[in-house]
DNA sequence: GTCTATATTGGGATAGAC
DNA sequence: GTCTATCCCAATATAGAC
């Protein structure tokens, strides 16, 4: 099915085993040690190679940062497919996306990474476009998940909708970022019944405006 | 009232006038080029001052940083404040909340700037509960604004309420930061309808579970 | 308080041997 | 395809003159 299909392609299809160690180190010392930290010499260290080899496999830093970057978003929305995948199309299936947003939410090391490199991508010509298009996959996912069992929303605003929940997920992540202890789930539970509610009412609002 | 107090003190309150210029110039740096923009050359340039000038008045690059950072913050804070109090209390003050978040998220220039500065939040020590504090002002602000008129809402819950707010109004403005040509209107009024719809029915969910 | 000159570091690029 | 040696630049820190 199209819905399928991801936003961007795997920047690592045809990697030399020695480049793709490279890049899968270049991932833990940017998981760990934030972006600045992503230096020839740490890498290097890091998957046991010799620094001139980032050069040579990659052409110069800025080649495998933007590789880089685009391989982190790339797992990140083949994550999330798997994950949504793996649960029966249905009822159940608009269940989870939502508690999956919950579950990401939680992740914080997967969205640590995530605000790590926004700065980056935002200044970067060629991987902002990238980011739209995967949040415009994100939107578009959603949107489906959330509406493609009812078969009676009609006039349920499902783009929009699916923008808040791509949002607050995001933006609950970021909070949880700030304070690890911060108590969500009360929140995502009234989000939980603030969508279906609304779903279920066929896309009306709880106030009879549509 | 207690409500206004702020959740960070200002951090320049006893700055000499070389030294507020300077940190006014590295503001505009940091807003215009980026973090890794933020060099003594530079910011000496954009105040018209000496970079030597820098290390005396902060002690060091990091002095410099740390409090540039929480000088965001604390503008931020009140700059919220000052616009929702400059409407008068009541319904009107409610639905202003709400409209003043997607305000914000369509300033696509200050929400760069702090979409630039979180990932070295995050990684402070320092920082990080100070940002903690700030969204933390930012919930217990939201929920007064959105429960302190109608007086009927015991049963709302307006602490997880406020904490989507916050979350949202920050997930929008990232997905604008991707796409400045998104169209965030039908999803901003989309989530008024359903906040209001929330509380109209005093904190009921549409689906007649509280 | 303001400025100049210099030191030192760290990192990325280049060239070329193996 | 892998590695070494070297150059170069940017940026922060230091010391001290004015």
């Amino acid at each position: 099915m199209a819905r399928y299909e991801l936003p961007i392609s795997d920047p690592t299809p045809d990697l030399s085993p020695t480049a793709a160690r490279i890049l899968e180190a270049a991932r833990r010392v940017l998981a760990r040690d934030g972006f600045r930290a992503l230096t020839f010499e740490k890498i290097a260290a890091e998957a046991g190679e010799n620094p001139a080899l980032i050069r040579y496999h990659f052409g110069s830093k800025a080649g495998l940062v933007t590789m880089l970057i685009d391989s982190v978003m790339y797992l990140e929305s083949v994550e999330l497919i798997e994950q949504l995948t793996s649960v029966p199309p249905g009822e159940e299936r608009r269940q989870a996306l939502l508690h999956l947003h919950e579950r990401f939410a939680r992740d914080t090391a997967s969205y640590q990474m995530f605000y790590e490199i926004i700065p980056h991508i935002l200044r970067d010509e060629e991987l902002r476009p990238h980011l739209r298009d995967l949040f415009d996959w994100y939107r578009k996912l959603d949107a489906w998940a959330l509406g493609a069992q009812a078969g009676l929303q009609p006039r349920a605003q499902l783009e929009p909708l699916a923008l808040l929940a791509v949002a607050l997920a995001d933006g609950v992540a970021l909070q949880m970022q700030a304070d690890p202890g911060l108590d969500i789930g009360p929140a995502f539970d009234l989000w939980r019944t603030l969508v279906f509610g609304y779903l279920d009412a066929g896309g009306a609002s709880p106030a009879g405006d549509a």
